[in-house]
DNA sequence: TATGAATGAGTCTTCATTCAT
DNA sequence: TATGAATGAAGACTCATTCAT
């Protein structure tokens, strides 16, 4: 550069890894290997190579493998339902409009990323971890069946849906994507019988049955 | 008892010979630890004391503990179809009441049983024991979902039912079994709140939303 | 028989297997083992079933694994000396024949049988067990080189041999004899390439070579 | 020390860090333990606390006993051969100085190193360890052995030696080095009346024995 | 900060020994 | 006596965590 003196060797500044981004990077890894294997069978030594560091820097970030654990589910519960929420409060089409699209939303959002293998470390890790399953079911699943329920209650308000325990039905909807999700990390991965629809596909034809049924009309 | 002194404390006969008995015995205790717990974070001897026999006494039934979970999964996944599927041979009503029908045996013999913590096992594990995702997926799921896709086509050709790809509606019936069955060993057994409600009422209700839609009339 | 009665099934006494004379057959397994295996890497259970017992009545004729090995050690130590001693003391022949026999009649009475792998076992155990050092040392080594020191001294004694001190040349008789029974039992029973000539011959040839020895007359 | 003050306990470094010294100063420790206790007799911790390390850090550079024991074998059977076997090419004296040549650098290389235990290990645990047997047979007994043999060959070429199966006297040579290397890790080592005679003293006479013979002139 | 060598508590597994039958 | 199921102390090995560098 500016300096005359040759052969500096100029470390290039390329790929530098910044320091800010390594819990991120750390939480990442975990984040893949706690769903793959499961939460004890991951070593630490494993999480740390594949962010690229050493097992010792680890524990800069996080104080023990459980902090680490917390920190994978803190943050791939983004808080999405506040801003969706929102979206939904001026939604204008028809209530059945409305369900595809916020499953249709969960889906591309949560189920479709890597953040989908969460569910299925929370289910297997809930009795270990009673405060993470607390934590769960107060950011996600409250206000995710919330968020349901409420559409269920427009459409049955306004005529378009017929009477119905909302609170029920609600797991109607969710139980098929919660499968798929786990599904996807477990059987999905390993059975190649199991390996099964498009995703996308099935949630829509799933919620146009709840709308439709499956009954001709001279069966009902 | 008929003597009179009280507080015998009865010490439990040590060193009980019960070679018939003791496999059993240790696979129902390792169910109840590994669906608890998950495999890895249960303690062989935990198992043992369970059983209530020493450590030492498991090994003499099973190799190691992988071999302990293999019998575990083995024994809990009885083979149940084809004595099922003979009795949905014959069924005489219509075909919503054979879908109610077999859904109900389904959670009263299984999701209603300790083996309903299998799912969640296997679910858990499937990546660390592809040999048991694919037995599971072969003695489970495909027998599981044929029964009920034959059930779906009988409706069809009948005209009960109309047109529909079967074998992707019918992971839209068992997907909130599945999920009814994991969620009450996990988040179910912890989270107050996340008791949900009864689950037979549950899938009689799941059931006829999927046969009848939630649209009403004037809403199609 | 003399009973009326039909059917009584007549157990039959051929092979069975008399009490008496399970010590011995336990000692006898326990000795092949222990110097396949060593005494560490062998597991009473597996010397009980090749003396066709169970594991519990190996512990009723010995108090311990260890009190097993000694009995093996002890029972294959027969007393030899005295009665070679007798023999020797009438020999009539030259000295070098008489180490020729002595050593001869080692090899066939020892070396050649499964005694043979005692040396092994002593040797190896030795500092785990001292008061088997000690009892092989009193009971073998010093009859055994006791013998064969009075022989040479008799060669001396008659002019046969040349002066010497006995006491260290011994060990040259006997270094190769101890060495055959070793091999014969570790590296000539695995390498191929080990397995060495004709032990009897070679004996003789070592014990000729030590009278005559190997050079030349005018190489002296 | 150049402080004045007494008894300052010194603690020993705790949590040093030295990578490089650590496998050589567990092999050291392991070859001792193996020879004097024997190979399953000795627990991994306490060669570990010998070598002044924790349980963990010896996994940490030997994947398992066994690896160590290997180690343990193939240093301590350092190339020796290849470098004599050039010393001995150009070799001036007679064969009978030679022999003794020979003999003396053995000795002191490897009889009197605490490498001499090898050869105690190797024969207790060649069939546990088939793969150690063929490798001690190839590296140490094949080399060594042909040394010797080329030397007495050399003496019968040069009409020295008188002729002979060189092949087997070679044994005649080897097998009380080898009994003396085990004597002294066994019976040496424990009942005072075994500790023999010097040994380098010894294997001079013994050469010279079989070199001159011990029959007189006229005894022939 | 980052590293990775070192630690040691914890886990699976073995096996000599006991004991009810 | 004989059996073999049961025991539990002991040993190999793992891995989260620490700490000197």
């Amino acid at each position: 550069m500016s300096s005359p003196t040759l052969h500096v060797p100029e470390t290039p500044p390329k790929r530098e890894r910044r320091k800010e981004a390594r819990p991120g990077e750390l939480v990442k890894a975990a984040l893949d290997l706690f769903v793959e294997k499961g939460f004890a069978a991951t070593r630490v030594e494993e999480v740390a190579t594949r962010a690229g560091v050493s097992k010792g820097t680890l524990f800069l970030y996080f104080q023990s493998k459980e902090d680490l654990f917390k920190a994978v589910i803190r943050e791939n519960i983004a808080n999405l339902f506040p801003a969706w929420n929102e979206e939904f409060k001026t939604f204008a089409g028809s209530s059945a409009e409305m369900l595809h699209h916020a499953m249709d939303l969960w889906w591309l959002n949560v189920g479709n990323t890597p953040a989908s293998g969460i569910v299925k470390l929370v289910i297997g890790e809930a009795q270990n971890f009673p405060e993470i399953a607390e934590f769960y079911q107060k950011e996600v699943v409250a206000p995710g069946t919330a968020l349901l329920q409420s559409i269920l209650q427009r459409g049955v308000d306004s005529g378009e849906f017929v009477h119905m325990e909302s609170h029920k039905t609600v797991f109607s909807l969710i139980a098929p994507m919660i499968f798929l999700m786990m599904w996807k990390h477990s059987m999905g991965a390993c059975a190649a019988s199991a390996r099964i629809m498009d995703a996308q596909e099935f949630i829509h034809m799933h919620v146009d049955l709840l709308l439709n049924g499956m009954q001709t009309n001279n069966a009902r």
